[in-house]
DNA sequence: CAGTGGTCTAGACCACAGG
DNA sequence: CTGTGGTCTAGACCACTGG
């Protein structure tokens, strides 16, 4: 006999497992469970701990499971809807926004930032550290850029860092009008400060979220955002209406 | 001596890697070179061809990198920004839109499709199979979900299936008044028919948008669109105008 | 066909959390 | 300290592309 191929090509096997995984969680286990740890996994599933470990990976990534060194592999709560972009026409830093900020500091910006402000690639800008948090959890991570020019009434002597600097500098950037922002999201993988202030390892997938605030026809700060792409769903309508959803699943389709 | 450590922790191999290689690829490559092979990257950097393998995936997964099966590595050109979501308050199908409808189907669509829809579960919608290019290459693959209720005016008649049924589809939808939609963006992983549209293998990330399209109070369609992770930036701006950044860089900060 | 990336194994050691 | 996930190795074989 020979050649005949009943299944045209074989799935993969950390492909197949995460299918079986997948649906193991949505019958036997419920939100925060820890599941077995990846060396009994293996053996049960009859594979080498890395492949069972590219299952689990893939999982993650999906936002299904949570993975902590030292404690163990739980089942992750659905993902939460953090709203982004356009449904509020406001600067960072207006009374409804919902960043804390951390930390601030004048210093020279990568070049491509300072090309995108329009500025010297020498020139120093105020960058303002912001954290966001969701339910207690810390869910992006954000460097603001605010060229001098932007916040001409701010005083030096106010502050020359820290977080009430950080609202100084916010609080003279409301002055401005704005005219209007634009926003892009990609993947990425976490910095190293980025990952340590959103509890993840370093290289971990995030989604960036890159904003330029328009003033007089010229951008007048620019966002950086880094979000974890396994905990968040980005969420933006154009209707004028808020709504932040936050409910619930919506599986991926089958 | 013994215990002096001069470093408090040391980098992990893949990181290190990672950052050599992304050097390099600044300098001494250009967009569309073959890098050498694992084996010999491997090789010369003195490390397990697993341990390369981490590095190259997480530089693919920045874009910076492109791997083809039986052909080799390539270095990616930049991201190219696409447009999502809310500079157009249109229904999908409308003259300016940039999808191809591919296919077009009655099917009873997932549960959490038909919870959103607000349609029983056990109902068939129309599905309308689209598929969106830029520069010739496959970027997104969408399912969209119509409710017949959506499409009053639908004669069964006109094609049972096909590009030309989803057309037709299309065609009623925009005679619906639409008051606005909601998106959200996540990331997935490509299930095997979006991957084979998009060129990727099974897996392969992917941001999924998922948009509900609002009218008469209610979720008149959704759409489930997975774009390719590796290759696209998806952009949005809320100032009424359109444009679609194409330019450039941009790389992340240091 | 030869050469590429993709999958898989069986082991080892490390870093970290918690008792 | 024990147990967890994270890193790394050296090898093997498979699936695909292209000449």
């Amino acid at each position: 006999m020979g050649t005949t191929q009943l299944e045209t090509v074989p799935e993969p096997k950390y492909w197949h497992l995460k299918t079986v995984l997948s649906e193991a969680l949505d019958s036997d286990f419920s939100v925060g469970e820890v599941l077995p740890n990846e060396r009994e996994l293996a053996a049960r599933f009859g594979v080498a701990r890395a492949t069972l470990r590219q299952a689990l990976e893939q999982l993650e990534l999906e936002g299904r499971l949570l993975r902590r060194r030292g404690v163990g592999t739980t089942v992750a709560p659905p993902r939460v809807g953090v709203a982004v972009g356009t449904e509020q026409h406001t600067w960072p830093g207006a009374p409804s926004d919902v960043w804390e900020p951390v930390d601030c500091f004048l210093k020279v910006p990568p070049a491509a930032v300072a090309d995108t402000l329009g500025t010297d690639r020498a020139d120093e800008v105020h960058t303002v550290r912001r954290l966001r948090t969701s339910d207690g959890q810390p869910v992006a991570a954000e460097l603001l850029y605010i060229p001098a020019s932007s916040v001409p009434g701010l005083t030096a002597v106010d502050a020359p860092s820290g977080a009430a600097r950080a609202r100084a500098v916010l609080r003279e950037l409301q002055r401005l009008e704005l005219q209007g922002r634009q926003s892009a999201v990609e993947l990425g993988s976490a910095r190293a400060d980025d990952a340590r202030e959103l509890d993840r390892l370093p290289g971990a997938p995030v989604l960036v979220v890159t904003t330029r605030f328009l003033s007089g026809g010229r951008t007048a700060a620019l966002a950086v955002a880094t979000y974890r792409a396994d905990t968040c769903r980005l969420t933006f309508s154009d209707s004028g209406a808020v709504e932040i959803h936050h409910e619930a699943a919506e599986r991926q389709v089958s």
